[in-house]
DNA sequence: TATCGATATGTATTGCAATGCATATTAAAG
DNA sequence: CTTTAATATGCATTGCAATACATATCGATA
């Protein structure tokens, strides 16, 4: 077999919960969103998904993490907004990290394969 | 944060050959039954999926492989099969392989972090 | 050359998740 | 109070991928 010749390893991790989802790729990604932009409405348009399910994720991810990582900010001349919270960015760093470290796992165990 | 209490990492890999798809858990699944049943009528059967769809992933396994992992065997007093090549099952081997290493990396390092 | 069961492929149907839209609710600020 | 824009939620619609079904093709074997 040609060795590995255009071949690549891509992966995706997601933190569980009580068996149940919590964090993927994309929840952080509208996690960090809504830190930069103030909230769920304007992170799901930058993102391009339905403010719906930006808000589902949101929700989700509140329920099952055993304490909130973002809070609603109802009210103000602004309307209100959303923001992260300290346990939010907490796991928006662990997570960012476990990835950086798991490509460069899968990078340098890939080369060893002989494929 | 309560320290991780019921928190682990899920995880998925894929090889990639010039960027497409190749290979993910349940295309190596259904290459495994493939190898054991003979066929890809029967295999798709154990797995619950359609024929067709099974077909399809056969078929674009081969066509981006750069070599088939599959080969047709059409005739016979049996109606002829499908068979796994030695390629095939190197490549069912090194996924299986990465897989084990990864989930072993995952855990150690997902025990490190302060979540 | 008739038989066999698997491969190969077109077309219609279905199932379900994401989207779109409408609207009620919220609470700080003016 | 009124205004404000975002949150929160119901319901209809849509889009797409998987399924279902029908059928043509293949080639070793008997």
């Amino acid at each position: 077999m040609a060795r590995k010749t255009g071949m690549n390893v891509e992966f995706r991790i997601w933190f569980f919960k009580n068996d149940e989802k919590l964090l993927g790729k994309g929840r952080v990604e509208l996690l960090e969103r809504i830190g930069k932009s103030g909230s769920i409405a304007s992170a799901a348009k930058e993102m391009k998904m339905s403010y719906r399910q930006a808000w589902q994720m949101v929700n989700e991810m509140n329920e099952r993490s055993g304490g909130k990582l973002v809070e609603k900010q109802l009210g103000g001349k602004d309307g209100g907004g959303t923001v992260v919270t300290a346990r939010g960015n907490e796991a928006i760093k662990c997570f960012g990290e476990l990835e950086k470290k798991t490509r460069i796992f899968l990078d340098k165990e890939f080369k060893k394969l002989k494929i």
